[in-house]
DNA sequence: CACAGAAGTGAACGGCGTAAACCGTAAATG
DNA sequence: CATTTACGGTTTACGCCGTTCACTTCTGTG
């Protein structure tokens, strides 16, 4: 936590701070492209106004992304929130479904957050990453339903060099805490459930992939319970395969 | 087959047509940005002469994609090549690690053939992603483990219906011919394997996973011998992994 | 040869990110 | 309180970008 002097001037600062990104994301909504220039205009400025709180465009990008990513995933949750807190398996079926939504409602939002490079640059988010709002809301999920049903994980000394490091000290989205060392198997499943996840919501909203199977969602689908029974959820897939289907029918 | 006029003009057109693809991608492969100007600059033109070929930016990039996509499928089949014809899992392993292999030396690349939205606009590559390369390249190699060894394939009844449509008359790089279509359920598994390979390398490409595992090529070589047992493999899969971590040693 | 049309040029428009010089005013300092 | 500092903003400008349009030049053909 940061202490808040909140010398009026900062406070000030802080405010415009939060326009600009507010800003940004309207601008997205409506379609529009993101640019210094169009920020600035909307915000009744001009824009090299806008380097006083940002150092590069890129750098806007990536607080816009971040914030979006956060705002996204509170539609995750509260999508899961429709289930009591007990349906563990239901609740990471509809965040994943409401992740899917999402991304094909806002493309250009999805591409922002999940498909832009982050590796090359030092860029800001390198290190925002680590607290990836909608990795841990996965991540959690997974959990619950590990420590509700258990499955069986991988044991850490069974994990290749690098995998162990990762899963012991991760860096990149994935809330460790609360999970015992000796447990950690448990984010190498979450990162392969991930891997898949993100690999059919992005083949679908980049369009490389039949439109027929995008509009029905049946790769989606078939994705999803393929996986369930790595997470012991292999009695539940009828169930589970309803509770989709109804979520995408909206 | 178109027929060739070649009426010394549509012979010159045709010549300086190539020339702008091939210029596009030298740009790309000197790490540059790729634009009109720039192409036209270094082919010793203005920028406006190249709408006499292409109707726009994005018909470029579409065009640049394409042959790119064209290009790199041959060293994903040359590295199969490395095999005996009848290695017909090592081959695929190959293919795909080399997949992954390209994705990274050439990122920039691998955004504009896969992480290039196609689906909005009535674009240039809609037709021509019919006959994707890659996508026939991995196709076939499928195709080619499942007469060799055989494995089990779902039966296109059991499908749902969208499903069904997209295996029975692909729209997307699938290779259907050769596959009779009571075997269409091949297809299936296909885009099941895809959407994960898909997955693996964009996620690493972007920077989205823990570095350590992206240098290992851990969470890669997993996911590929995951699914391999999918295609009849399980018992060859210590081979497998020894193939691709040698080939990943590169 | 004359003429249509293709290929290419130059200038220009509007938009972009970004840098530099400049200015008023609010905060911090003696 | 008076003065200095520095912050938040503007203007102007540079060099890119895609794209349009009017104009020239050259070529193949009837």
């Amino acid at each position: 936590m940061t202490v808040e002097p909140t010398t009026r001037r900062e406070r000030q600062r802080e405010a415009t701070y939060a326009e600009i990104v507010s800003t940004s994301i309207a601008l997205l909504r409506d379609g529009e492209d993101l640019s210094l220039r169009a920020v600035a205009q909307r915000m009744g400025m001009t824009a090299p106004a806008l380097y006083r709180y940002v150092a590069s465009y890129q750098e806007l990008v990536d607080l816009v992304a971040y914030e979006v990513d956060r705002s996204a995933t509170e539609r995750f949750r509260a999508a899961a929130d429709t289930l009591p807190e007990d349906d563990v398996a239901g609740r990471l079926c509809l965040s994943a479904t409401a992740f899917r939504q999402w991304a094909h409602e806002s493309p250009r939002e999805f591409g922002l957050v999940f498909a832009n490079p982050i590796a090359d640059t030092s860029c800001a988010r390198r290190e925002m990453l680590t607290l990836s709002s909608s990795g841990h809301l996965f991540t959690d999920q997974m959990k619950a339903i590990w420590q509700s049903n258990g499955f069986p994980i991988p044991a850490v000394d069974d994990l290749p060099p690098a995998a162990r490091e990762a899963v012991l000290d991760p860096l990149i989205p994935a809330e460790s805490e609360g999970v015992a060392e000796a447990d950690r198997g448990l984010l190498w499943v979450y990162m392969q459930g991930w891997t898949q996840l993100y690999g059919i919501v992005t083949l679908e909203v980049f369009g490389h992939m039949d439109p027929r199977l995008v509009e029905s969602g049946d790769l989606f689908v078939d994705t999803i319970l393929r996986f369930a029974p790595r997470m012991g959820l292999e009695h539940d897939l009828e169930r589970l395969e309803r509770l989709i289907r109804d979520q995408l029918a909206d």
